[in-house]
RNA sequence: GGGCGCAUAGCUCAGGGGUAGAGCGCUACCUUGACAUGGUAGAGGUCCGCAGUUCGAAACUGCGUGCGCCCA
C-alpha cells in the first residue's frame, strides 16, 4: 500500500542512485537506434547551481528522457569549463586570505594549486545537477582543461591542434591592436566580457593653446540662419574630455572637415599642455560639430574611437599606462608621461590622494586653461568579473580571423542547416556574426591552455633582445624542428617554457653576444581565452582529434539548449570551429530559452537579495515540482517569472497524482500485460482510452516542437481534470458495484491509463513517476520504458461525445443545486423528458446518481415546482419539494434565455450580411446555422420551462 | 542612434481571422471512503490606443503610447 504522500526527500536520492547503477544514462547500443545527442553547456568549475542552470538542465533532461523513451540512443554529454579568469581569481583570493600572492609561486606551483583546488572544491555544480535529476552520462564527464593525470588527454590535444592548424591557415595571427585591458587581472579580455554602464561623470573643457601664439576669429553668436554675427579672437582651441588623464597621450586634435569655425587653424599645431608637445589640428569625419566644442582630442592608444581616427590619419599613439593601469614609470624612449605623474593611478578611488586625473585637472586649471567642468552621464566600461574600469590598451595579442570563420557559420543558419528555435534568435546571431571583429584569444593569465608559440630572434639579428620570430607548433620539440629549418643546423636550439619576462608584448631573452652557437626559444607565457576551448566542446568531448566511434555516432549533435546571452560567447564560436574542423554544423537546432526572473520580473542578483536558490526549492517541494514549474513556464520568447507558490502548486499536482494511484491500488487496478486498450467495451473506458491517446499525441507533438509549456499543460490537464476529476469518479460506481466483468475491464483500463500518465509525465517529473511505476508491478525501469506513441486506432469520438454529454449534465445539475442552495449532501429526484436521452440516462444512472447526488431518476413530464435544466433536446427537472424560490428560478431562466437570445442576435447579424454568406467558407456559414438552431431549441425549451413555472 | 521583444482576468501568463482561456488569488459551500497538498460551484476581461486589410480583427498590417532587453 502506498503511503499517503510521496516522500521525495527519501525517494529522490534512492531512485537516482538506482538509475546510475543500472547504467540507464548511457546511450543504448540497441542496433538501429537513432542517436540523439546533447552536449551540456559546460558550467564553470567555480560555479554552483542557480536558477538559470536549473531551467537549462531541466529542459535538456526533458528532451533526453523523452527521446530515450522513444528508443533513441541518447547521449547527454556532461562536463565543465575551466573558466580562466574566474578560477584564477578564486584561487588567488584564497591565497590572499593566507597572506600569499600568486607571484610568490612559480607558474607551475600556482597551476598545481589550481588543480588542487579543483579536486577539492571544484565542480560542486555537477553534484547539484544530480539533485535535479539530470540524466547525463557521467562516465563521459569532460573538462575543458583536460585531465591533468593524462599527459595525452585529447581535450588538450584538441586545443593545441586547433591553434596550430588555424595558424597554419593564416586564421590565427599576432597583431598589435587596441584591446580591452583589465587592470585588476592584468589581462586582455574580449568585448563580451565588458559591461558598459552609465555612471555619473564629468566633462572637462580645456584650452589647448595654438603654437607660436597664433590667433583666429571664432564665431560666438549666430543669426537665425546660422550665419555668424559676432566673433572673438582666440589663441587656443577648446576641447572637452571625460578622461582628462589621457590627454598626455594625445596625438592630435580633430575637427569635422565641414566645420567652418576651425577652418583657419586646420593643419596648424597646438601645444599640448603639461606635456608641452606640439600636436596637429586635423580633420576627420568622427567629430560631431554640434557636440561640445566640435573639437576632439585624439588619444589613439587609449580610446576605441580615437584609435580609428589615429589609424586613418597616421597619428602616433602613445601608451600611457602599465599593466595595472598606472601611469608609466619606465625609462623607455616612448614614455611620454611627464616625470611628475609617473607611477600615479589613472584616477583616485574613494579615499585616495589626488591621482593622475585630479592632478592634471588641477595643473591645467593653474595654467588658466580649464574652461569649465560639466556633470555628465557617461557610459563606462567595466570588467564583468573584476568590476574595475576597463582601459583600452595598445598591446600585442593573438587574434582569430573571426570574419573568415564566420562566413560559413552564417551560411549554415541562412540555409537552415542549423535552426534557431524560436527562429527570431537567428537575427541576433546574424547581427553579431555579420559585424564580427577579430577575436582576441590571448589572456595574460596562468590558468588556461598555454599558447603553443615560441619566440626567437630574427635570423639576421641574432644578438637582439627582441624576439620577433614566432614558431607555432604542437610541442616544444616540434618548434625546435621548425626553428632549425629557419636558423640553419649549425645552431643548437633549446626551448624554455618558464621565462615569463615580457616587455611591451615582446618576449625578451638572452642574446649571448660574441659568437652565437645556441639559440633559446621562449614560450609565449599567455594562455588562451576559455571560450577558445569551449568552442570545441561538441566534438572535443566526443574524442576529437581522435576518430572515435562516439564522434562518428554523436556528431553533429541534435540540439543545443542555452540562453540568449550566450549566443555570442559560445554558440557562434562552436558554429565557427565546428564547421571548420568537422566540416559539418555542430548541432541541427539551437533552442534558446528564457531567463529566469523573480516573481516581479527583476533579474535575480545577490545585491538585490531576490535570488531563489533551486536547491532550497528542491528541499522544500521536491525536484519534480521545481522541474515541472520551469517546464510549465518555459513558453517560447518570454522570460520566466518564478514564484514559490507556483512550485507549491505543482508539488500539489504530484500529490494529486500520487493519491489517484493510491486509489487505483486500493481498487486492485494492476497493469496487465495482455490488456489491449483498443478492445475495451464500456463507454467510460473507451472514452479514457481516447483521451489518453489524445494526450499522448499532444505531449509528443509539443515536445517535438520544443513547446515545453504546452506539453506540461497537456499532461497536467489530462491527469488532473480528466483522469482524476472525472474518470476515477465515474469509475467508482463500477468499482463498488457487482458487475465483475465490468469491474475487471475498468481495473485494467484504469491501470493502463495511469501508466500512460506516468510515462508521459516522466520527462517532467522523473522521480515520482519512476516510484509509481515501480509500485504497481515488477518491471523494467520507467526511464527506459517505451513512450506511448499516439495511435489513431484508439480514437473514439462516439464514446467521447457520450461521456462529455454525461459530464455536462452532471455539471449542469450541480450548478443549479448550488444556485438554488440545495444542501450539498441532500439527495434529490430527477425527472427527464424530451429528446432521445433515455438510453443514455439509463446507462449512466449510477454515475448520475452518485455525482449529481440524485435520489431517483424517472422519465416523465416535468412536475410542477421543479427547477428545469435544458440540455440539447432534453429537459431535466429537479423537483425540490416546493422549496424553490420562484423569483430566483424565474430570473435564472430569464438570464439563460437572454444569453441564448444574444447569441442568436449575433449570429443573425452575420447571416444577414450578404458578404458573409457569399464569401465566408461554407463550413463556417454552416456552423453558424447549426449554432443558431441549437440556441433556438434551447430557447424553446427554456420558454416552456418558464411557462410551467408561471403555471404555479 | 541601431536592433529585438512585450502590452489579454486582481497577479503571472497561454492562445490566436468566426464561440475569451489556464494557474494562482478571490467568494460561497463541502472533512462524501484516493487526495484539505482536497472537492463543488461562482464572480471577474474596452484582449493598450488609433487607422487600415477583411464578409468578419482581440488576433494580420501600419502608426502612436507605455515598458523591457541587447548593441553602439
Amino acid at each position: 500500500m502506498l503511503d499517503k504522500n510521496f516522500n521525495f526527500q527519501d525517494a529522490e536520492a534512492r531512485i537516482y542512485a538506482r538509475w546510475e547503477d543500472d547504467g540507464a544514462f548511457k546511450p543504448s547500443d540497441t542496433p538501429g537506434a537513432e542517436p540523439y545527442t546533447i552536449v551540456i553547456p559546460p558550467p564553470n568549475v567555480t560555479g554552483s547551481l542557480h536558477m538559470g542552470h536549473a531551467l537549462n538542465d531541466t529542459l535538456q533532461d526533458i528532451l533526453c528522457r523523452f527521446e530515450r523513451m522513444r528508443g533513441k540512443s541518447v547521449l547527454w554529454q556532461p562536463g565543465m569549463d575551466h573558466a580562466g579568469i574566474a578560477t584564477q581569481m578564486v584561487v588567488e583570493r584564497q591565497m590572499m586570505e593566507r597572506q600569499e600572492k600568486r607571484t610568490d609561486l612559480t607558474r607551475e606551483e600556482f597551476v598545481e594549486r589550481v588543480w588542487q583546488w579543483k579536486e577539492e572544491s571544484g565542480g560542486t555544480i555537477l553534484h547539484q545537477l544530480k539533485r535535479l535529476g539530470a540524466s547525463c552520462d557521467w562516465s563521459r564527464e569532460r573538462f575543458t582543461m583536460g585531465d591533468p593525470h593524462d599527459p595525452d588527454d585529447q581535450m588538450v590535444k584538441a586545443v593545441i591542434k586547433v591553434f596550430v592548424e588555424l595558424h597554419k591557415q593564416g586564421l590565427i595571427y599576432r597583431d598589435k591592436r587596441l584591446v580591452n585591458w583589465d587592470p585588476k587581472f592584468e589581462t586582455a579580455i574580449s568585448d563580451l566580457e565588458v559591461e558598459n554602464t552609465e555612471v555619473d561623470g564629468h566633462f572637462w573643457h580645456f584650452k589647448y593653446p595654438l603654437e607660436n601664439g597664433e590667433t583666429y576669429e571664432f564665431p560666438i553668436a549666430h543669426d537665425e540662419e546660422g550665419n555668424p554675427t559676432e566673433w572673438e579672437t582666440r589663441d587656443y582651441i577648446s576641447i572637452a574630455t571625460t578622461r582628462p588623464e589621457t590627454m598626455l597621450g594625445d596625438g592630435a586634435v580633430a575637427v569635422h572637415p565641414s566645420d567652418k569655425r576651425y577652418a583657419p587653424i586646420v593643419g596648424k599645431n597646438c601645444i599640448l599642455p603639461l606635456a608641452k608637445r606640439p600636436i596637429p589640428i586635423i580633420t576627420d569625419d568622427y567629430p560631431d560639430p554640434d557636440f561640445g566644442s566640435g573639437a576632439v582630442k585624439i588619444t589613439g592608444a587609449h580610446d576605441f574611437n580615437d584609435y580609428q581616427v589615429a589609424k586613418r590619419n597616421n597619428i602616433p599613439m602613445y601608451i600611457l599606462m602599465d599593466t595595472k593601469g598606472r601611469l608609466r614609470a619606465d625609462n623607455s624612449d616612448d614614455n611620454k608621461v611627464p616625470m611628475k605623474y609617473r607611477g600615479l593611478k589613472r584616477f583616485a578611488d574613494k579615499g585616495d590622494a589626488p591621482q593622475a586625473r585630479e592632478q592634471i585637472v588641477a595643473d591645467i586649471d593653474a595654467l588658466g586653461l580649464l574652461i569649465k567642468v560639466e556633470d555628465k552621464k557617461i557610459m563606462q566600461p567595466f570588467g564583468d568579473r573584476s568590476g574595475v574600469v576597463i582601459e583600452p590598451m595598445l598591446t600585442d595579442q593573438w587574434y582569430v580571423d573571426a570574419k573568415t570563420l564566420a562566413k560559413p557559420a552564417i551560411e549554415a543558419v541562412e540555409s537552415g542547416k542549423t535552426k534557431f528555435v524560436p527562429e527570431n534568435w537567428a537575427k541576433t546571431y546574424f547581427q553579431w556574426m555579420r559585424n564580427i571583429e577579430p577575436w582576441c584569444v590571448s589572456r595574460q593569465l596562468w590558468w588556461g591552455h598555454r599558447i603553443p608559440a615560441w619566440y626567437g630572434p630574427d635570423k639576421d639579428d641574432l644578438d637582439s633582445t627582441k624576439l620577433t620570430k614566432i614558431f607555432v607548433a604542437e610541442s616544444g620539440e616540434a618548434a625546435i624542428e621548425i626553428a632549425k629549418e629557419y636558423y640553419g643546423s649549425e645552431y643548437e636550439i633549446t626551448v624554455d617554457d618558464n621565462d615569463d619576462s615580457r616587455t611591451e608584448g615582446f618576449i625578451t631573452s638572452g642574446g649571448t653576444g660574441g659568437k652565437i652557437t645556441r639559440i633559446g626559444l621562449n614560450r609565449d607565457p599567455d594562455v588562451l581565452d576559455t571560450w577558445f576551448s569551449s568552442a570545441l566542446w561538441p566534438f572535443s568531448t566526443l574524442g576529437w582529434p581522435d576518430e572515435t566511434p562516439e564522434l562518428k555516432k554523436h556528431y553533429p549533435t541534435s540540439v543545443l539548449v542555452t540562453a540568449f546571452d550566450i549566443i555570442f560567447f559560445w554558440v557562434a564560436r562552436m558554429m565557427m570551429d565546428g564547421i571548420h574542423f568537422m566540416k559539418e554544423v555542430p548541432f541541427h537546432t539551437v533552442y534558446i530559452h528564457a531567463l529566469v526572473l523573480d516573481e516581479h520580473g527583476q533579474k535575480m542578483s545577490k545585491s538585490k537579495g531576490n535570488v531563489i536558490d533551486p536547491l532550497v526549492l528542491i528541499e522544500k517541494f521536491g525536484a519534480d515540482a521545481l522541474r515541472f514549474t520551469l517546464a510549465a513556464q518555459a513558453a517560447q520568447g518570454r522570460n520566466i517569472r518564478l514564484s514559490e507558490s507556483r512550485v507549491e502548486g505543482y508539488r500539489n499536482f504530484g500529490n494529486k497524482l500520487w493519491n489517484a494511484a493510491r486509489f487505483c491500488e486500493m481498487n486492485e487496478c494492476a497493469p496487465d500485460a495482455g490488456f489491449d486498450p483498443a478492445t475495451v467495451k464500456a463507454t467510460l473506458n473507451q472514452w479514457i482510452v481516447h483521451e489518453a491517446n489524445n494526450c499522448a499525441a499532444e505531449v509528443t507533438r509539443e515536445l517535438e516542437a520544443f513547446r515545453f509549456n504546452d506539453a506540461a499543460g497537456a499532461i497536467y490537464k489530462f491527469s488532473w481534470n480528466v483522469f482524476c476529476d472525472w474518470y476515477l469518479e465515474l469509475a467508482k460506481p463500477t468499482f463498488m458495484g457487482d458487475d465483475e466483468a465490468a469491474k475487471t475491464e475498468t481495473r485494467a483500463t484504469a491501470a493502463w491509463a495511469l501508466d500512460q500518465i506516468i510515462k508521459l509525465l516522466h520527462p517532467f517529473m522523473p522521480f515520482i513517476s519512476e516510484e509509481l511505476w515501480g509500485a504497481f508491478a515488477v518491471r523494467e525501469r520507467l526511464i527506459t520504458a517505451a513512450w506511448p506513441n499516439p495511435d489513431a486506432g484508439l480514437e473514439n469520438a462516439v464514446a467521447a461525445e457520450e461521456m462529455n454529454w454525461v459530464i455536462d449534465l452532471i455539471t449542469a445539475i450541480r450548478s443549479v443545486r448550488q444556485e438554488m442552495n440545495v444542501p450539498a449532501g441532500a439527495k434529490i429526484p430527477m425527472v427527464f423528458s424530451g429528446g432521445d436521452a433515455e438510453a443514455r440516462i439509463e446507462a449512466h444512472s449510477g454515475v448520475l446518481s452518485r455525482l449529481a447526488r440524485l435520489s431517483d431518476i424517472t422519465a416523465g413530464a416535468p412536475p410542477k415546482g421543479a427547477v428545469q435544466i435544458v440540455q440539447g433536446e432534453t429537459t431535466i427537472a429537479l423537483p425540490l419539494g416546493g422549496v424553490i424560490d420562484l423569483d430566483a428560478e424565474h430570473a435564472r431562466l430569464d438570464k439563460e434565455i437572454a444569453k441564448a437570445a444574444s447569441e442568436i442576435a449575433g449570429i443573425d447579424k452575420k447571416l444577414a450580411n450578404k458578404n458573409f454568406v457569399e464569401r465566408a467558407p461554407k463550413e463556417v456559414v454552416e456552423e453558424q446555422h447549426t449554432r443558431r438552431a441549437d440556441f433556438e431549441t434551447q430557447i424553446e425549451k427554456l420558454n416552456a420551462a418558464l411557462e410551467r413555472l408561471k403555471g404555479l
